[in-house]
DNA sequence: ATGAAAGCGCTAACAA
DNA sequence: TTGTTAGCGCTTTCAT
């Protein structure tokens, strides 16, 4: 900045007003320093700046690499960022490093704020974070920690997922677990309570799971191996649906006519006209935004209780779900049932 | 830092030397350091060490969040990069922020190297990079340029793909296109250059596609609505391939029976038991950590040629190539057929 | 409107 | 072995 001040013939102090759009300069003064910098190929040192103003204006993002829910919601946060002024800066969650590691990583490069993705599983690590600087949690609160959080009304989402498989006449709905996950613990008993709500608690059944596509699949290839398929398959999220479905569809099992199928999500890959699946949407581009602007409140000190921000999740009828098969009476019938799609 | 050095009754510059491990201070002096900064919670400012040191210790890498191969190279990149001393910052290449964007994010953050695993389709900004910093992409290297890279040899592993096929007895081989990218064209020409070695020149043909599910899913319901399917299809990438195989699966052909598919990657989702898909595997860990020693060699001035590392792929046979069909006379001998799974 | 000067928190010669 | 002293490139009072 030395340089172009001396080109143009100011002080550093002038050019440092000028660079930062501060009022001050004169037209003049500020055409020439525009005009050296260009002409040197100046570009300010976000380094120098930072150790300065004692801002860094970078907020950090813990992802995991490859969930096709974290990429929309990425896409999303990247420009609320920009409109709030803000620059992104992007940690992996990955086997080999561990929670600390990476938001630590994050931290050191300065980051003001940190918006969790994957959520965190260990409490004393997230309240040490929390003591530091600001974090929104984009999914479910902790339990027993008071970040902020942006998250979807699970329970309302699968409240109505069933509502809708009861509605088609189903009865033997089996849940798909999540594992682990606080998201996957809220639908489980999520699943449960609405159940019990349609009497059908001797019909609850949790079949293990992890979100991936492969342990849908194990699931159904379990399913598959029982004398009796059941009516529906809620599963934990889009990716174990979609697993569930390729291998029942495999198996020469119809869906929906034999078997309905609900995921939660709402991921691309479930509009495929193939795919074309039943789903719990949750608005990720609308979740991003929110969880950037909670951040940035934080920061510039507009809130100080905690945010709690709940969206309200939408069903999504596509062709994955139907009317319960009919008695085998009545089966000429049956292939004149009409099907809902969206 | 002045803190804990006040505290320890040294000076801030011994306090410097005992935290960045360099030889010098006393045991006593050391212990009595660390002592006072446990104390007071003391945590190295990273911003005010890259200034003073004028280095970061940071390599940019550049990938396509949701990218399942990007994940797995991801997840290779960061243990190499610690092995080396280097921290990692990752950005995102989404469709609402330009390539040039990204890349100038990174390095506004002082990375010293950049590796790219979505390419840059613009020449002269990876030019431009490339005169600021070393840039190592992981894939194809751009015509036109010079960066180093780490890639597969795609011609060989079409080649194989296409021997195999051959080799099975298949002539109308179609490939599902990969789109603009350089290393589809490589596949694409790949593909061409093996038919005609095979004397099927007459059989050559692309059908459009992106990398995407939804691609050749397309595809596949093209071929669908004519009248007779090919023998074969070799799709730019597994994600594709899946995507048809999935819409064959649904209309009711009969893969490998009917139709031979060959994928490229071996994305994790190939290996799944009801996909189980014949690929051409690319090895994604070893290229991640050659890409991570090709950016630090050049850091540390251990090398100044261009480097171009080329891996040899494999191609994995499961369950998606079988035998052309047989002529219906035979149909009775085609059923017992042997399927070579792996 | 402009410039001088004092940091931001750390590193790196060099001197003691 | 330890302390002194200058920066790194920018921001930010405070005078002029």
């Amino acid at each position: 900045m030395a340089d172009v001040a001396a080109r143009a013939g100011v002080s550093r102090a002038l050019a440092s007003l000028v660079f930062r759009g501060q009022p001050g300069p004169s037209p003049r003064a500020r055409e020439r320093i525009w005009q050296a910098a260009a002409e040197l190929d100046y570009r300010p040192n976000s380094v120098a700046q930072m150790l300065a103003r004692n801002r860094s204006k970078v907020i950090g993002v813990l992802l995991t690499v490859g969930d096709p829910f974290h990429a929309q919601l990425v896409e999303a946060i990247y420009p609320a960022a920009a409109d709030y002024g803000y620059d992104l800066l992007l940690g992996a969650h990955i086997p080999s490093r561990d929670e600390r590691t990476a938001t630590e990583a994050l931290l050191d490069h300065q980051c003001e704020a940190l918006v969790l993705l994957g959520p965190i599983t260990q409490p004393k690590l997230l309240a040490n974070l929390l003591a530091r600087v600001p974090v929104v949690v984009v999914g479910p609160r902790p339990r027993g920690t008071n970040v902020d959080s942006v998250q979807t009304a699970i329970g309302k989402g699968v409240r109505q997922a069933v509502d809708h498989l009861v509605g088609l006449g189903h009865r033997a709905i089996v849940h798909i677990d999540g594992g682990p996950y606080q998201a996957a613990a809220l639908r489980r008993s999520a699943y449960r309570a609405a159940m019990r709500w349609h009497g059908l608690d001797d019909q609850v059944r949790i079949i293990p799971g992890d979100y991936t596509e492969r342990s849908g699949a194990d699931a159904a290839e379990t399913l598959l191996h029982e004398p009796h398929l059941p009516d529906a398959i809620l599963a934990a999220n889009d990716l174990s649906a979609i697993g569930a479905l390729n291998v029942l569809v495999r198996a020469r099992v119809d869906v929906p006519g034999d078997v309905s199928i609900v995921g939660f999500d709402d991921n691309p890959l479930s509009q495929l006209r193939h795919i074309n699946l039943t789903t719990v949407r949750q608005d990720a581009q609308r979740m991003g935004q929110l969880a950037m602007e909670v951040a940035v409140d934080r920061l510039e000190g507009r809130r100080s209780m905690r945010q709690e921000i709940v969206l309200q999740p939408t069903l999504v009828i596509r062709a994955t779900t139907g009317q319960r098969p009919l008695p085998a009476e009545d089966l000429e019938t049956a292939s004149g049932t009409v099907r809902r799609t969206v």
